[in-house]
RNA sequence: GCCCGGGUGGUGAAACCGGUAAACACGCACGACUUAAAAUCGUGUGCCGUAAGGCUUGUGGGUUCGAGUCCCACCCCGGGCACCA
């Protein structure tokens, strides 16, 4: 009979459904195997394949190898993508979204993965979210979450703020439209109180170097100290790594936006009109344009104000620059111009003094270490060991302190289809309480007491409203329905406002994980046992796209749930590992403008989904993608149609060799799956098959289990049609006999002075005396060494000799 | 600018610890089967050369008996960060 992989496919994806075989055993060690949770967007894309296929592959073998093994799947479900969509299709996000779902589900079971949907997740379901709603309060409780005016990042387009990790090269993250700040009222997550461990127990986890990286440069440490200067008899502080150039400092630079100014400001600045120009026209601008021109810095010098260095008592000017953020370090620095470039360029564009206080053989700025010059008393000391005696010098005036570049994680979203924030604003309680002994806010222009949704009380429903368009000045579309905005207040049970804006999604997707242990819990986010039973993370695969967003934040809350008591690791992924990007077939990305969009449902309609699977891992190295060659899957559709075809090729006569053939196969296999080199353990199951002309019904099975994780639905049936009982999905991986790996007969390559020049076929083993008589025997050589004196020999053993020549 | 990856046949790629460069596959050529085509199977396929042989892993240099692999300099491609003091 002929493959025919739809009936196949369909048959088995039944039957295996209906038999419910991929049921979590409750036998073996656990192994908990994740994959990045898609975002319902539509279709399921060939991406999303690259992500599931190649995982499910070594969740299958892991399975195979007798672990009980939890690979789940689920719904990325709120989000900004869904109203967009929504909005420009004229249907309910909700609607959109659980009608994208659906088609989904049934396009990712027709890959024939292994995911046990009872453990299916869906963030905007309100049993999901209620427990969202809850880590917000946990937060609350912790002192982690709080209410703030602060520039935000504004997206015109999107009509909603965003976290800084959103805002790529000053755009937005999703419709790539310029950001803009805005001064809103907003709530935050204190990810920086977390800085310092999220960035030491990196160590801990096996992730790529390159992720890590990522996440040390975005937490962005540095230690330095700060300096007390004097201005104008009062104190100004500024944040400097490198105290040792403290004599080079030839003026000092504070931020448009620096409190000092109003102080300083209409006292004893000369040129007022000019700075308050200058201000204006900086906090105009947006981060982005104030970045932009990194080339050109600008600043306004504060006629009639000095500051005094501490260190040598000089006095030097003082400028307002917007190069100098206020949010970073002290707001304020001391420039340096000789060994810092940026303060060079300035210097030089105002004319400024430039002075060297490291030796080097470069010319400036010089931004390296090395011996002080001109720097008085510690002229001569070198940068480390002088830092360390300038702020022994200099006592108060100077405290060694770390930054961080990472900013707090922004939450709030003026958005309608998010988890709403539990909160409730209540007038009344402000009024009785006052200021003191509680927390209050400006909402909607009036001050409020904040004041948390009762956990009993959760979840806090999304209402289902007709109207959820953004709007324009940055205002929930919730505020505008009366039935969600007005509520009791939990504490005085009087009339109050709700919180109106939505989490980020980000919130959602950062816990997830923990629900699949135990997605029906209406107790807990999950229940104890369950925790403990399955986390943390054994494997987490996914696109590198997340590595500062979704992994950062995932990492923070673990951190902050285990803090509260609900968790008892630190990490949540003990190991991650990324899926490189599918291109289209002409080496570009894929995109519906371009015409080069790959659909996976044809794919598998021409070719079935255990064919799909497989070229996929067959391309190339999984962490690298590639692009699609329309033609490149028929080489895995050849060697599937010839595994199909051994079913008639049964003998059951002794062959030694091909038993040593099939064993070093498996060792091959099994090795590569487990470092996720798929495509080398396809090519060994190929190299295998080439060589074979009939098989032993033993040597079959084997060949079938070692595919059986790559085409779950062929080797199924080709199980059955053998007569074997059960479902090949329950039979145990196989194992290899180390000493049936190994080759007697090697070939030896003889080189004469670096150069191939004759192969021998040896017994493996074959003492170095031996070899070295057999190559110079060899008649190839002797024409090679013939007259020449042989300076020296050099034997790998099993491997190679090398006759040196003169 | 800084920090990471990566440059190997016509194409996707392979090569453990420095030891046969190009496994496996696509494509191509030829052959078998066929009235013919497709499919399938077989053979060949880095470059130059009739051959002996020579050359070949982005470029140039180095270490070594031996370098795709290690070291130095440079070029190109991809990704991240980008006034973070």
């Amino acid at each position: 009979m002929k493959y025919d992989s739809g009936r196949i496919e369909k048959k088995w994806q039944k039957k295996w459904s209906e038999e419910k075989i991929y049921e979590i055993s409750d036998k073996g060690e656990k192994f908990y195997h994740l994959v990045m949770f898609p975002y319902p967007s539509g279709d399921l894309h060939i991406g999303h394949w690259y992500n599931f296929a190649p995982s499910d592959v070594y969740a299958r073998k892991k399975k195979m190898e007798g672990y009980k093994v939890l690979s789940p799947i689920g719904f990325d479900a709120f989000g900004l993508p869904a109203e967009n969509a929504a909005i420009k299709r004229g249907i309910h996000p909700e609607t959109w979204t659980y009608e994208n779902i659906e088609r989904m589900r049934e396009q990712i079971v027709s890959m024939g993965p292994m995911y046990d949907w009872s453990k299916e997740v869906i963030t905007c379901d309100s049993n999901y979210y209620k427990w969202t709603q809850w880590i917000f309060l946990e937060l609350l409780k912790a002192g982690l979450a709080y209410r703030k005016k602060t520039p935000a990042n504004f997206c015109p387009s999107c009509n909603t703020v965003l976290a800084n990790e959103q805002v790529v090269e000053g755009r937005c993250e999703r419709c790539d439209s310029e950001v803009v700040q805005k001064d809103i009222e907003q709530w935050l997550f204190n990810i920086r109180k977390y800085a310092e461990e999220l960035l030491f127990s990196l160590k801990d986890v096996d992730w790529p170097e390159k992720t890590k990286l990522m996440q040390e440069n975005w937490i962005g440490k540095s230690e330095g100290v700060e300096v007390e200067f004097t201005v104008e008899g009062k104190p100004l502080k500024v944040f400097t790594t490198r105290p040792d150039t403290l004599f080079g400092a030839t003026y000092l630079v504070v931020s448009p936006e620096h409190p000092f100014l109003n102080d300083i400001k209409k006292t004893k600045v000369k040129n007022l009109d000019e700075l308050e120009k200058y201000v204006m026209q900086a906090r105009k601008k947006s981060e982005r344009e104030r970045t932009s021109e990194e080339k050109d810095k600008t600043g306004v010098k504060l006629e009639g104000v000095f500051a005094v260095n501490p260190l040598s008592g000089e006095e030097i000017p003082v400028f307002v620059g917007d190069y100098v953020l206020l949010h970073y370090g002290t707001g304020a620095i001391m420039a340096v111009p000789a060994h810092d470039k940026r303060d060079y360029s300035f210097a030089k564009k105002y004319g400024l003094p430039v002075k060297r206080v490291i030796r080097s053989e470069s010319g400036l700025p010089y931004e390296g270490e090395g011996e002080l010059v001109s720097s008085g008393k510690f002229t001569g000391i070198n940068s480390d060991k002088a830092r360390e005696e300038i702020i022994k010098h200099l006592k108060e005036k100077a405290k060694k302190k770390v930054n961080y570049r990472i900013r707090d994680w922004l939450v709030s979203r003026q958005r309608y289809w998010g988890a709403p924030i539990p909160i409730v604003y209540c007038k009344h309680c402000f009024q009785k309480e006052g200021k003191e002994g509680i927390d209050y806010t400006v909402f909607e222009g009036e001050e409020h007491a904040i004041v948390p949704v009762e956990e009993k009380d959760l979840p806090v429903a999304l209402p289902y409203v007709e109207d959820f368009t953004p709007s324009k000045k940055g205002k929930s579309p919730l505020s505008r329905s009366d039935e969600f905005l007005i509520t009791i207040c939990p504490r005085c049970g009087k009339e109050a406002r709700r919180e109106t804006d939505t989490l980020d999604t980000f919130v959602c997707s950062s816990w997830y994980y923990l629900r699949y242990t135990d997605p029906h819990n209406d107790k807990a986010f999950a229940d104890k046992k369950k925790i403990k039973e399955w986390l943390p993370v054994d494997i987490y695969i996914g696109g590198a796209e997340h590595t500062v967003l979704h992994l950062l934040y995932s990492r923070f809350i673990t951190k902050v749930l285990r803090d509260a008591g609900h968790l008892s690791f630190s990490e949540p992924f003990l190991k991650l590992r990324h899926q490189g990007m599918i291109l289209g077939p002409n080496g570009q990305k894929m995109s519906k403008s371009k015409g080069n969009v790959v659909d996976p449902d044809k794919e598998v309609k021409k070719h079935g989904a255990d064919a799909v699977r497989m070229y996929l891992c067959f391309m190339g190295p999984y962490d690298q993608g590639g692009s699609w060659n329309p033609r490149g899957i028929l080489g895995v559709k050849r060697f599937l149609e010839r595994v199909w075809k051994m079913k008639e090729n049964i003998e059951e006569e002794e062959n030694e060799d091909l038993e040593k053939k099939l064993h070093q196969t498996i060792k091959k296999v099994t090795e590569d799956i487990d470092n996720l080199r798929f495509n080398t353990a396809i090519s060994a199951m190929m190299t295998f098959l080439n060589k074979v002309q009939y098989l032993k019904k033993e040597q079959i099975k084997t060949l079938l289990l070692l595919l059986a994780p790559f085409a779950p639905h062929l080797t199924e049936e080709i199980w059955e049609d053998l007569g074997l009982k059960g479902s090949i999905h329950n039979e145990k991986w196989p194992t290899y006999n180390l000493s049936k790996t190994k080759e007697e007969k090697t070939t030896l390559i003889v080189q004469v002075s670096g150069k191939v020049r004759d192969k021998i076929e040896i017994n493996a083993g074959t003492p170095e005396a031996k070899i070295k008589k057999l190559a110079k025997e060899s008649e190839k050589v002797k024409k090679w060494i013939a007259g020449k004196k042989i300076k020296k020999v050099i034997i790998i053993k099993n491997k190679l000799v090398n006759i040196v020549i003169e």
